[in-house]
DNA sequence: TAGTGGTCTAGACCACGAC
DNA sequence: TCGTGGTCTAGACCACTAT
């Protein structure tokens, strides 16, 4: 392998990028045990060492799994895993679970300049538009409206139901990973239409959640423009 | 060094420990050059790998600053790194910067309920109390309390300014470095007093930031409550 | 040119899980 | 017992910085 390349990227800088395309392009499957380091250094042609670091990159960025003893495996979007990593709305006390979810809307729909500066679209192409509300123990939480360009997704509207955890369908059904997402977050007045879903007043202050979540290539892939009642549960964010 | 400790601990974990021993202890300073690795490795007794290993791990922790060609210093709290790693309210559109403040009032008080149990104190042990309000552009952003406890911050009252950067002030001063924070989001109506700081009128949505900072010993520092008009401002928020 | 951190290799041994 | 990933070592060379 080249080592002096250029533009000069580290070799296990550029045997992870290899890896990560065998899980772009779905040759990796999730779940999938993958082969073992000494495996790897013998087919690629370097060290086992240099296979450890780019393993250990991907496992920083939650691709892989690696257990002492028994392999590597490509990390699935299960619901256990996607809870701590993309769900940061936990109750004041106690543990966080994952919400239920009632469709309100699914439609096909043009879109809207948000929409397609978020999702990387011209204006006006066609996106499938998810409305839901998502309760916690019986309480209205919060509304959200999901963005998706038909392109990446077609056929979505027939889907017979949507499950709780939408980012195991992409992965399931459109072979679509969402590698990590960037959220702006807002307070904002319940609308007529909040309030409606949400079982609260108009006015109601809302904590406005935005997401746009990205693919292993960085690409954008959903929007989501959620707006929660705070009452007695949190959105947490670590620093440092 | 013993390796096979009873509850066993990496040797590279160890290490890092007995380095952060060291930030703790003011042994070493902010800004401060410290041993290469071969030094630190002869010292120890231990291979530069296993060093390294260490240096890197409090380097991913933001604790030192790695230069290649130059050597491994202390991190310094300075505004730059703590715009990016503490503040997270960005401008809807243009980059982030840091707020101005003004003090409205400094005064020591008991802990409350709530501050005794965020920062680890009894009920009514003596705490200052900190109530600013920060600007962007001229405008008003957010009104914030600071709690901190007296045993901590002796004199603390006695300060004849409090500058923007209070973390780096509590380094400075008092020789406490805050090494990370957890930060709890909700939306809230204005109160008339927050209305009458902001300049926006009772009742407008607010973001609620309640955020508590740790010192690397990971012992609770600080309390702080903001509620921040986001009409140009939102709260930013990597996931993944 | 000297010294630093960054990368890469090779090999040893340990801890863990499955058989 | 075997194979896996996890740790530790030792040494080589590269890239960057200061002198």
């Amino acid at each position: 392998m080249n080592h002096t390349v250029f533009a000069y990227r580290p070799l296990y800088v550029q045997v992870r990028d290899q890896l990560v395309r065998r899980l772009i392009d779905g040759e990796w499957q999730p779940g999938q045990l993958i082969p073992s380091e000494i495996e790897l250094a013998r087919e690629i042609g370097v060290s086992q060492g240099t296979i450890r670091k780019a393993l250990d990159a991907m496992t920083t960025e939650n691709l892989l799994i690696r257990r002492q003893g028994r392999g590597t495996f490509v990390a699935r979007p299960e619901e256990s895993r996607i809870l701590f990593q993309f769900f940061r709305l936990v109750p004041d006390d106690g543990k966080p679970s994952f919400p239920d979810s009632a469709i309100l809307d699914l439609r096909p729909a043009e879109a809207t300049g948000d929409e397609a500066s978020a999702l990387d679209l011209a204006l006006g192409q066609p996106v499938w538009r998810i409305e839901r509300v998502r309760t916690l123990a019986g309480a209205p939480l919060l509304v959200e409206t999901i963005t998706l360009s038909d392109a990446r997704f077609p056929r979505f509207g027939e889907l017979a139901a949507i499950p709780n955890n939408v980012y195991g369908l992409y992965s399931e059904r459109w072979g679509i990973t969402i590698g990590r997402a960037s959220e702006r977050l807002k307070a904002v007045a319940a609308s007529p239409s909040d309030a409606a879903a949400l079982g609260c007043a108009v006015g109601t202050p809302l904590l406005s959640v935005t997401r746009v979540a990205l693919d292993l290539e960085s690409k954008p892939v959903e929007l989501r423009v959620s707006r929660c009642l705070t009452e007695a549960v949190h959105y947490s964010s670590e620093l440092g």
